[in-house]
DNA sequence: CCACTTGTCTACCATCTGGTAAGGGCCCTG
DNA sequence: CAGGGCCCTTACCAGATGGTAGACAAGTGG
């Protein structure tokens, strides 16, 4: 069967799940769920589709498990930066450069963040069960900050929301790039980060 | 059958063709392709699915028609605005709000040019024949604008690409807020009016 | 050594999909 | 009124899709 036989049935080269996962997040990311099929999945894996229905259920739970991952990739990496010590603007700054970090270096996640997003998705009640307490906290802290006088009075939810679609439409700024046939996509995300970044300020420092 | 009978056979009640057209516009915009059915879609028009495909062949044959619709729709607008005699700045400043303006009015052709930017998405290569000349114009416009000294120099390409990408990025933006249950979104794509123009303003403008 | 669990496979199925073939009502024109 | 084009329909199909059932190999623990 292309890789040598049934090998050790036990989970060996490299755990089957996670390779399962890693495809799929690549494949719903750029093909949509819609557009990805069970059998062409597996087939690029050299499995069965029926290996994969065993380890997800069904390909709702195949899309939640990656949902999920995605999720724990994003919240793990602002967990790091909040564990950092920085304060009001510094701390901003350094969660903004993080999400763009974490979106650089893995761009298939953004993509799935972006099919996600699509209202009436399957999975975009999974993912902001993810966001929802992200959010929350999020807003709790800036109106903290507000309220103390160290930021700015501005409509905090609305300001969060759109960073996240700033980041969010990255994905799309580097399809479009790469339609058009324009190589090295570093250039125009770091302006979106700069922009952002601009915005942000431009919206919460109390020095005007 | 629900309306009526089979009434005057000779496309009665308003045009069968457009409101099909119409309908695989918004369901292509938020569904997207693999997530739309010629027989959802005849349904919810009270038609059968095969009149859908004596009108355009076959369900590649919509998209292309809707991608068509779409595109005549913004080089419609963008033209009328080209027919006004504004200069440098003043122009690229009405085509920005002429965009602007027809997304805001149809926010499902938004979907559309969001869904059908992802690349290997069907469709894409119809959209970039109707954009590439479109491109191509604008971009020499700049340059020769940049050449006469009344424009700043650039990478004209990168910023029309950029510019465009903001635009799909506003169908996302629409989506995210709606997505958490924020009503009106007018202000917020202000904004990126707003940023746009002053990205825009600050690469073109020769007092910098 | 046997019972059990785990991972994968083969076989099969109901449903849905886009698409073909063919017919019929309606209008216009000769 | 006969013929033909236009619009829409019913009937049907081949293929793909997600999902179920059951078998089989291999490791694990008593």
């Amino acid at each position: 069967m292309g890789y040598g036989g049934p090998v050790a049935a036990t989970e060996v080269r490299g755990g089957t799940k996670a390779r399962v996962l890693d495809a799929a997040l690549a494949s719903f990311g750029t093909a949509g769920f819609d557009g990805t099929s069970l059998d062409d999945l597996a087939a690029g894996l050299g499995i069965r589709k029926q290996t994969i229905l065993y380890h997800f259920v069904s390909k709702r739970g195949l899309l939640n498990a990656v949902v999920d991952r995605v999720a724990e990739d994003l919240t793990g990496a602002l967990d790091r930066v909040l564990a950092g010590g920085q304060q009001d603007w510094e701390r901003v700054d350094a969660l903004v450069r993080s999400v763009f970090r974490v979106a650089l270096e893995q761009p298939v996640l953004l993509g799935l963040l972006r099919e996600v997003s699509r209202p009436n998705s399957p999975g975009a009640h999974r993912l902001r069960g993810h966001m929802d307490p992200l959010m929350a906290r999020a807003r709790l802290w800036i109106e903290a900050e507000m309220a103390a006088g160290r930021m700015r009075r501005t409509d905090a939810q609305l300001l969060l929301l759109s960073a996240y679609s700033t980041v969010v439409g990255v994905a799309t700024e580097i399809e479009v790039l790469r339609a058009a046939g324009v190589g090295p996509t570093l250039r125009p995300v770091v302006q979106r980060r700069k922009e952002l970044l601009r915005f942000l300020r431009s919206s919460l420092d109390p020095m005007s």
